[in-house]
RNA sequence: GCGAGAGUGGUGAAAUUGGCAGACACGCCAGACUUAGGAUCUGGUGCCUCACGGCGUAAGGGUUCAAGUCCCUUCUCUCGCACCA
């Protein structure tokens, strides 16, 4: 027996969807907004290697979700669009010589024939590129727009530089490896350098970052993380005078409560004041250690196994509630970057401190107790509790101290309410070819003048090298006509910025411009953009979880601010898909030689069966493994289904038990896909498939119902059988099947009859039988009295419909 | 170490409010049809037992008439963070 005629099948209804736009959308004012959905897709990278069978899973659960919303009358806006500035190209174009921009829309068109083999329904009129001059025009805008808001500025930072990239990464894109800290594009060795960066000032957004979180219907593990890595804290930072001196050191702290613990002080070795206080015996030996820890690799340096390190700077400091006078020492262990870059040790009540006051044999204060009792400390105790040795605040709950403590403090001007977040400003500029230009120059008279919102876009310049400079510089840099320019305030000679942005960039915005690609006078018409905004349902894979959803958010916001946008946050609902595995459930690689080119399963099974496949693995949201085993078992019910269609039609009516089925799989499969539950969805058709190949002829009635719950699913074959049933036009025009609740429940029902909580009987009832009547029944069942006879019956529970369970003693 | 999530047949997985564990599918077994079968159709398939029956949702305990589901303890795995004071 032949597979039914997939290819000739799904090649013609590919071709007529194209031909009629059946998918296009329009901003029809007419349909109202509740009856709009936004289904979005991560927009790929298009890679050389073309789609792998992940890409098609998200793909495959938003189109399903989108053909689904549209038969129930919805206006679905569901794009497609390609993230296409990247290294990978420029790697190539390095190697070969090739302009990333051949090799770049080479893969696009490849990417989006391949996509479009799957039978997705993407609107194709709103495809955009970020590569794109007339893409990249408003990515340069909205820079400008950052810039002209003080949240783009340049700043000497230690950056992480990546030799064999040749360029700058952010902390981002750096990953911690068993081989040290490596970039996360390539592996390569990375290291600390500091350079002359732009930076986007992300942190001031950090505050309603974090709120937006909470109205987010995301999933909560995504918040979470990026919640943490926004790391809010608060506390207070608190002034303590240096003994016998001049000067002061600040420190953050969210324990202002265990001030009077506070045994030393450590400063970060990078902290300003190092040199300053360091006396004169102690110099040498700070100086040392200084440069050691200088030198050493960021791994090193937070590798928590390794011991801690410091030395004293013989400088001493004036703890400000009591006057105590304690040594100020550096340590590898306080880092530059967060807080003050210098903390106050408080060893009894920081596991950090306990370990450094343990090994360098400094004193260890009790401070803060469980029970307000004294007891030896034989680990840093960090919960909360009471106040213990602590003057007059002895007795307080830590919670009470805080607060007070910080009011003392700040009335004596040694002290303040603190608030320190983990996230940092996001380092923008990267030295390479392959990105937008920063469209900005640097004159000589006027200093850095941004290029005038009209003059752009700011287009990349051909170049006889790809290759980055080496020092620090992208290869723009090496083309004079170029980079020399005038200056757009004074006319004078200027050059230009020859920074290129983050790939990071073009993604943060392009869900608005899917809303009005064609727009030459504004990034998208608010008109547009009120229409279909915000973004109902945003699907793609875990791995961007706290880079590009943070990105987008903030630059979401700040468009908000400036009133392009009309909500404060981007997408409203997110599902993250699982990854597909390797069979055996190990990762794809191509080292270990068990990826699945989608190609090749399209050509043997067809698009239908690639997708029904995928989506009845599993649930979308976890991982699971590829079996090529189980995608024949989709497509021999497809083919079932196909050779089912060859039957007659008739126009009688389906007998009663086919019909409740009927019904039961409508309901079932308009719930599960609505909920996104595409696997159980897809058993339920199998189910009723199984049971009308029982019959020898297909009543209509119970036929056409069918052809459209597939339609999502399977929508080729289903265009082909709908137009088997003399239809014309697409089955995408059809309206979604609606079933009759009352023709949903069964009117006999099996009820388990249960002797102790275990099975012993069963009997067939009327649904809806009333309790006295079930327990007679119960007691007439084979067993059941044989069972219970001479025991004292405790109780009978009835669960209507389902269950007895009599309790004898 | 901290945070989040998950552990169910040989395999992928199902299982409203606690109410017949294993739907659906793969694989396997048997049969039918066939010159042939990696096609198709029918039936069977958690484990132990000839059977009656017993045992089963990572392990142990608890609540309950009843637990995959609720509570406690432990173990394992995946992901994220990694000295953030």
């Amino acid at each position: 027996m032949e597979k039914y005629p997939f290819c000739e099948i799904e090649k013609k209804w590919q071709a007529y969807w194209e031909e009629n736009s059946t998918f296009s959308v329009t901003e029809d004012p007419s349909v109202p907004k509740e009856r709009r959905r936004y289904v979005l897709d991560m927009f790929p990278y298009p890679s050389a290697a073309g789609l792998h069978v992940g890409h098609p899973e998200g793909y495959t659960a938003t189109d399903i979700y989108c053909r689904y919303m549209r038969m129930n009358g919805y206006h679905v806006l569901h794009p497609m669009g390609f993230d296409s500035f990247g290294l990978p190209a420029e790697t190539y174009a390095i190697e070969t010589g090739t302009h990333p921009k051949e090799t770049t829309e080479q893969n696009i068109n490849r990417f989006r024939q391949q996509i479009k083999s799957l039978g997705f329904s993407y609107d194709w009129n709103r495809e955009v590129s970020t590569h794109t001059a007339r893409y990249y025009r408003w990515t340069q805008w909205i820079f400008l727009k950052l810039y002209e808001r003080g949240l783009a500025y340049q700043a000497e930072v230690p950056v992480w530089f990546c030799e064999a990239l040749g360029t700058v990464l952010a902390n981002e894109e750096v990953v911690a490896t068993p081989e040290g800290l490596r970039s996360e594009r390539g592996n390569h060795p990375v290291e600390r350098k500091p350079l002359t960066q732009w930076m986007l000032k992300i942190t001031q957004y950090a505050d309603r970052l974090l709120e937006g979180l909470d109205t987010l219907a995301w999933p909560e593990s995504i918040k979470t993380m990026q919640r943490n890595w926004i790391g809010k804290s608060t506390g207070a930072n608190v002034v303590f005078k240096l003994a016998g001196g001049e000067g002061t050191i600040e420190v953050y702290t969210t324990r202002p409560d265990t001030l009077f613990g506070a045994t030393y002080m450590v400063l970060a070795p990078e902290h300003r004041l190092v040199d300053k206080i360091t006396t004169k015996d102690k110099r040498r030996e700070v100086e040392e250690y200084v440069q050691t820890a200088g030198q050493k690799s960021d791994l090193e340096r937070t590798d928590l196994a390794k011991e801690k390190t410091g030395v004293f700077t013989g400088a001493y400091a004036v703890n400000p509630v009591n006057g105590e006078k304690i040594p100020v020492w550096i340590s590898d262990y306080i880092l530059i970057s967060y807080g003050t870059g210098a903390i106050m040790a408080v060893p009894g009540h920081d596991e950090r401190d306990f370990e450094f006051a343990k090994k360098y044999d400094l004193p260890i204060i009790q401070v803060v107790s469980r029970d307000g009792t004294l007891h030896r400390l034989d680990e840093a105790y960090v919960e909360y509790g009471v106040a213990v040795n602590s003057g007059q605040f002895d007795g307080l709950a830590t919670e009470e101290f805080k607060e007070k403590i910080i009011t003392w403090l700040a009335e004596r001007n040694a002290g303040e309410p603190a608030v320190n977040y983990k996230l940092r400003d996001w380092i923008f500029s990267r030295q390479r070819y392959w990105g937008e230009p920063i469209p900005l120059v640097h004159c000589r008279k006027c200093g850095i003048v941004p290029i005038p919102y009209e003059k752009l876009p700011l287009t990349l310049p051909e170049v006889e090298s790809y290759k980055p400079t080496g020092t620090g510089e992208s290869p723009l840099a090496a083309i004079e006509e170029w980079v020399n320019t005038e200056c757009p305030r004074c006319g004078g000679p200027a050059k230009r910025e020859t920074n290129t942005m983050p790939q990071w960039a073009g993604s943060c915005w392009y869900y608005l411009r899917f809303l009005d690609p064609q727009n030459k006078n504004e990034l998208a018409s608010r008109e547009a953009t009120d229409y279909w905004m915000p973004v109902d349902l945003y699907v793609g894979g875990a791995e961007h979880a706290v880079l590009h959803l943070l990105y987008a958010r903030f630059w979401h916001k700040v468009l908000y601010d400036i009133g392009l946008v009309n909500t404060d946050e981007p997408f409203l609902r997110l599902i993250n898909q699982g990854m597909i595995l390797g069979e055996g459930g190990v990762k794809m690689s191509k080292s270990l030689g068990n990826v699945i080119n989608p190609d090749e399963v399209v050509a043997e099974y067809g698009a239908d069966s690639m997708r029904l496949y995928e989506m009845f693995l599993g649930p979308l949201e976890v991982s699971k493994p590829w079996s090529t085993q189980g995608i024949s078992g989709v497509q021999r019910f497809l083919d079932r289904v196909y050779r089912l269609s060859g039957r007659r039609i008739s126009d009688t009516a389906p007998d009663a038990a086919i019909l409740r089925l009927l019904h039961k799989t409508i309901k079932k499969v308009s719930e599960d896909t609505g909920g996104i539950e595409f696997n159980t969805a897809i058993a339920q058709m199998m189910i009723y498939i199984n049971e009308l190949y029982k019959l020898d002829e297909l009543p209509r009635s119970a036929w056409d119902p069918f052809v459209r719950l597939l339609a999502p699913y399977a929508p080729h074959l289903a265009e082909e059988l709908w137009q088997q049933l003399g239809n014309n036009g697409s089955i995408a025009d059809a309206g979604w099947p609606e079933y009759d609740e009352t023709l949903t429940v069964e009117d006999r029902v099996t009820v388990v009859i249960q002797i102790n909580g275990k099975v012993r009987s069963r009997m067939e009832i009327d649904a809806g039988t009333g309790r006295e009547e079930v327990e007679k029944l119960a007691f007439e069942a084979p067993r059941v009295s044989e069972l219970t006879a001479g025991k004292e019956i405790r109780k009978i529970i009835i669960v209507p419909d389902k269950l007895v369970n009599i309790v004898t003693a």
